[in-house]
DNA sequence: TATGAATGAGCGTTCATTCAT
DNA sequence: TATGAATGAACGCTCATTCAT
C-alpha cells in the first residue's frame, strides 16, 4: 500500500508522462542486464507501473528497446546542440577544452554508460539503429571536433595536421578514460586520480600532439604572451 | 595463467579436445548473442556436439561463460607474452611500433571482438571476472607500454612525460580505431582508409604527442643553457 | 420469453437501447470467434461503445454470453410464434411448405449461423442453456411439425406414419442443406443449385416419404401378405 | 511416481508413439473446449506428458490443431475405406442398411463428436482445412451413397429419383439423430428410444422416400390381387 | 562418453475486469 | 452514464538442465 517500488507515491496518473517514464526505466534495466536478460516486469516495477501498462505504449519488448535507443541517441544529440548553441566563440584550444569538459560530463552519466553498453552489445542485431548511431552520434561528434581543430590549424594554434584524423583520436581517449574513472575499483590506472586530473592529462596529451611545429619555442605560451 | 578468479577447478578433466572445442564455440556464440540470448543448443551444434555433452565438461551455462572469459583472457596474455619474448630490443619508438602492430592484429581478430563485447556487456554481473580482466589485461598491457615509453623517455627519444599517462592514451585510440575499421559500413571516418593508413595515423599522432620537446626546443635550450 | 434459465434479472435496467446493441454485437463476435476467442474490446467496438460500458449492463463476459444465447433463442421463438399466428389454415401439405420456407429463411440468416455455431461449440459447458435450447427450440419446433403432420395423417394427406418420427426427419435435412447452401464454395453438392431448387428437393423428398400408400393402400404389407 | 494422469503407468517411453498420443489427447481437449480455450498444459497432462514435450513434435498450438484435424479426417477416410472394402455386394437396400449402421457407429464415437464440433466451430478460420473436410469427407461420403442409390434406381429397387439428391438427405438425418441420441438428457425426442429403433426409423423413412413409384406398382398389383 | 527426449521454471504477451475521472 | 488507462492472472512458448539409454 505505502510501498513504492521506486520513490514517488504522491502523484497518481500524470497522464502523458508514461512513455517517458517507461523509457527511462527501460534504459536503466536494459543497461544493467542487456536486452535478452531484462525482464519487462522489472522495467515496469522500476517505472512504478504494472507489466501490462507497458503494452499500452509499446507493442513489444523489441520495439521498446528500439525506442529506448532512438530516444537516448536523440536526447544526446539535442543535449549536444543545446550546449553548442550556448558556447562562446573562443580560441580553438579553449573551445576544445570546453567541449572536452562537456563531453566528459556526458561520458560519466549513467545514461551514457547504459547506451554504450547497449550499442556495443546489442546493436549488431539492429543494423538500422547501428547506422543511426554511427551517423548521428559518432560522425556528428567527429565533425564537430574536426571543425574546431580545423579552425585551430588555420589560425596557427595547431600544427598542420589533418583535422579529421586528429578529431578521431580525441573521443577514444576520453571515452575509455571515462569508463576507467567509472570503475576505479577495477582499474588502478586511474584509481588515485581525480576526474579533473584525468581530463587535464588527456587534454594536455592531445594538445601536445597537435601543437604547432616547435620551430617556435613554446608554441602556446609564446603566442599568448605576444 | 595459474590465476583462477573464482575457485572451482573440478571439471578440469579434459580427456580430449572437447573442452577447447566447446569453449571456442561458446566464445563465438556468446560473442554474437550475449550471455542470456545464447542457446546451449547452438553452442553444441557449433562445436559439433550434442547439448548434453557440454554438461559433461561444464556444470552449467554460467560456469561455461566464466570459463570462456577466463580462457580467452589467459590466451590473450599468453599470446602477448609469446610475442614479447620474440621481440628484439630496439629503440623505444621501434619497439612501440612493433607492439602497436601486434596489438592491432589482435584487436581485429574475431576473438577480440567477442571478448570486448562480453567484457562490456556482461562483466558488470561478474565482478570477479571484471577484476581479473582489469588486472590481467588492461593493467598488464598498460605496464608493458609504460615500460617502453619509460625507456624512450630515459634515452631522450621521448619528451619528459609521465610514461604511465602516455601509456593510457595509446590503447583507447587503437581499440576504437580497430572497432571503426571492423565496421567500415557504419562509420565513414575510416571507410576509405586502409588498416595500414589507420595504424600509421594513430602511431604518428601518438609519437607527435610524446616527441621530445621538439627539435626546436633542444637546440635553443642547449643554447640558452650555455 | 419469461423463461430465465438461470436466475439473475438484476442487470435488466435497459435505459435505452444499450443492452440490445451490445447483445447484437456480441452475437456477431461470439459467432465469428467463439466464446473464448472473442474479445470484449471487439464487441464494444462493434457496438460503438467502450469496453467499460459493457460492464454497466452485464456483470461479466460469461453472463453476457448466456444472455446472448437466451436472447437469441427467445427471439427465435417469438419470430416463429409470430409467423405461426399469421399463418392461414390450409391443407397439411401447404402448411408444411409454408413452414419449410419460413424456417429456411431463418436457417440462412446470419443470426442463426452464429447461434448454431455457439450451440454446438460452447453449450456443452452451459448445461442449463443447452437444456433451454433443447426444450424451447428443438422440441418446440418438433412439436409444431408433428402437429402439422398429425393433421395430414388424420385427413389422409399423408400415410399412417408416426408424426413425431416424421417430424424429426425434416429439421436435419433443412438444417444441413441450409449450411451447405451457406458454403457453396466448400461443397459442390449444392454449388450449382439455387436455394429454391434445394428447398423444393427437400420438400419433395420429404413428401414422398410420407405420401399415402398409393391406391394400393399399404404397399409393403400387400407385398408381404401375398 | 505411481501417479499416472491418464491410465498407463507401465510402459515408459515407447519412443515413436508420442505424436499419436499427443494428437489423441489434443482431439479430446480441443473437442471439449475448442481451440482457444484449450490449454496446452491440459493436453499434455491428458497425454501423460509435460507441456514442453508437445513442442518437440509440433511447432505451436495452431499447427497442432491443424494436424489434429487432418489426422482425424484421414483416419475417418481410412476407416470408411476399410469398411467398404470388407463390404459384400448385396441388394442396394441391404448395402444401404449396412452403410447406415457403419456410419452410425462412427457418428456415435467420441472422436466424431469432437471433430464435428471443431469443424463447425473453428474451421471458418482455417479455409484450407474446411475445403479439405468438404472434399474428403462430405463429398466423398455423398459420392458413396449416391453410387449405392444409383444402383438401386437402375435395378428397380428404388424409384427414379436423382441419386445425388437422395444421397444428400441421408447424412443429415443420421447425423442429427446421432447427436440427439448422444444427448438424450437434453432431447426428449429420442429419450425413450434405443439406438436400434432410431436407426430403423431413419432407414425406414429414407426407404419410403425412395421406394419405387407406387403408381406403377399399384396397377399391376391390383390386377393380380383382383 | 555421448546422446537427445523430456521436464518445468520463467518470461513475453493478452485480455477480462476495475476504477478514477 | 460512459470512458479508457491500469492491473495482474493466465497461457503460449523457450530453453537450461536432467537422465535413461
Amino acid at each position: 500500500m505505502t510501498i513504492s517500488p521506486t520513490q514517488e507515491p504522491r502523484w497518481r496518473r500524470l497522464p502523458e508522462e508514461r512513455p517517458q517514464q517507461i523509457i527511462d526505466a527501460a534504459l536503466a534495466i536494459f543497461g544493467e542486464r542487456g536486452l535478452a536478460a531484462a525482464r519487462l516486469e522489472d522495467i515496469a516495477k522500476r517505472a512504478g507501473l504494472s507489466k501490462g501498462t507497458i503494452y499500452l505504449y509499446f507493442p513489444n519488448k523489441e520495439e521498446l528497446f528500439r525506442e529506448v535507443i532512438r530516444h537516448t541517441i536523440i536526447a544526446q544529440i539535442e543535449r549536444a546542440e543545446r550546449e553548442l548553441a550556448a558556447a562562446v566563440q573562443q580560441s580553438a584550444s579553449e573551445t576544445l577544452a570546453q567541449f572536452v569538459r562537456g563531453y566528459w560530463d556526458f561520458l560519466r552519466s549513467p545514461n551514457f554508460a547504459a547506451l554504450f553498453r547497449l550499442v556495443h552489445a546489442e546493436l549488431s542485431n539492429f543494423p538500422d539503429l547501428a547506422r543511426f548511431y554511427g551517423r548521428e552520434v559518432v560522425e556528428r561528434k567527429l565533425r564537430l571536433v574536426t571543425g574546431i581543430i580545423e579552425r585551430g590549424v588555420r589560425n596557427g594554434e595547431f600544427r598542420d595536421i589533418d583535422p579529421a584524423v586528429a578529431a578521431r583520436m580525441l573521443g577514444p581517449m576520453l571515452l575509455m578514460h571515462g569508463m576507467w574513472c567509472s570503475h576505479r575499483d577495477l582499474f588502478k590506472a586511474t584509481a588515485n586520480k581525480t576526474d579533473e586530473q584525468v581530463i587535464d592529462e588527456v587534454l594536455d596529451f592531445f594538445l601536445h600532439a597537435i601543437r604547432p611545429a616547435p620551430t617556435a619555442k613554446k608554441p602556446r605560451e609564446s603566442h599568448s604572451s605576444k
